[in-house]
DNA sequence: TGTACATCAGTGAACGCGCGTTCACTGATGTAC
DNA sequence: TGTACATCAGTGAACGCGCGTTCACTGATGTAC
């Protein structure tokens, strides 16, 4: 007996992993059509054809069904972070460029996977506690945008509003390498959500006439801040 | 018979603008409590003591109680927004700190109203779409910004990008006195918002160790970016 | 001022729907000797 | 290699719940003559 099941040997095995699988991938596509709030285990069960109860030998509740979709969700848009900025990298741009790439190509995601979006930085779903598993992934995003900036030699402009030291998780400050650019990044990256929850929930409706083009002037006044060439 | 009844005159008439009153203050705090998708008008009904059926004298579906309700929210940061715009205009304060003031007051209105706040800056409400009535109102809160900075004589810092001439609606647009500051304050609006949803919906869980300044900390970096003094 | 009719508010029952979760069970798969 | 027992997947019925909305109805309020 040996000690993890990392890979599944015998039949039901096999087929458990399988089915809980295919159990995501119809909650995914169920999330796609209504949204978080309606997504329901017993239309999952439908959806496959199988018993309602059966799901529960899967997941032990529609909570826990939610939580491995929203790790989903992290990882899908911390994925296209990271591949657009390794593709700018590789082609040798410059901080900026790797930025703007990054910033679009989390609207992109955004636009792609409303629902997902939702899921994550949306009103949370009523009764759900998100779990400390999700922050691993959720993290992915955001400490892409941290590696351009470390990566770079960014001049922050003096004179500006700092945070005071011990503002932020001192974990988290010591990811990035300058003071500076702490407080800065954070609120690049709250306002990167912010801009495409107004895209995307409508706030910009009858403002903006060309979303896109806006979102790239915000990604570079962004950019400028901090200080990225 | 003249012509639109403005004031209310008989008793029916008297009892149904009472009634109608509080249907929507019980369903304001039904929405306190529970949140916007959760919001159910057989709790309203029970809460008043009447029947379900009822209610529909008063608001012909349940999506008509819930715009009532978007319009009372937006109506309420925007006062709160004012009032703490007029407060520090009357004490003389610069543009800049009156923009604090301002900040500071929408981000104690969300505090105080978590909800109202999911239900007009969070994910829309499955199956509900805001209609027209909505749009003065949401615009009482982001016209007290642009009012301060139309009443500074902000110089905007030279050399940075800006958004290229009709990206933004151009009514809007006229309502701010610089071409500069027309896309900053539409990207310190979302901003605003973003940095609010984010303590809000948790997502500066472990992050941020005091909201409060850093909070004071965004504001003031925005200030600065638009060239408050 | 009094009567006859029209308007409106509110009732209570019902329709039709869907949900999450539990439970006793059958039958297939896996394991130890 | 074969048998006996344990484990697990999946079923189908049920519990208990709440929702939005409709409808025929009663009784009160308002209006015109």
């Amino acid at each position: 007996m040996p000690a993890e099941t990392s890979a599944p040997r015998t039949a039901r095995e096999l087929a458990r992993a399988e089915l809980t699988r295919a159990i995501k991938q119809s909650a995914s596509e169920q999330l796609a059509e209504v949204g978080p709030s309606a997504l329901s285990l017993r239309a999952v069960a439908r959806d496959l054809g199988m018993a309602s109860s059966a799901v529960y030998r899967y997941f032990a509740s529609r909570d826990e069904l939610l939580t491995a979709l929203i790790i989903d969700a992290y990882n899908s848009v911390g994925e296209a972070a990271e591949q657009a900025d390794a593709e700018a990298k590789a082609d040798g741009q410059p901080p900026a460029a790797r930025w703007l790439a990054v910033n679009r190509a989390v609207r992109a995601w955004a636009l792609a996977n409303k629902h997902q979006f939702e899921l994550v930085y949306g009103t949370p779903v009523p009764g759900y506690a998100a779990p400390q598993d999700t922050v691993t992934a959720a993290a992915r995003m955001p400490l892409t945008l941290v590696t351009i900036y470390n990566e770079s030699d960014a001049r922050f402009p003096t004179g500006r509003p700092q945070p005071t030291p011990g503002l932020i998780n001192e974990d988290i400050a010591a990811l990035i390498t300058t003071p500076e650019g702490r407080g800065r990044l954070i609120l690049a990256w709250s306002g990167l959500i912010g801009v495409i929850s107004f895209e995307l929930f409508g706030q910009f409706n009858g403002v903006i006439t060309d979303y896109a083009e806006y979102f790239d002037y915000t990604a570079r006044a962004t950019a400028a801040e901090l200080g990225l060439e």
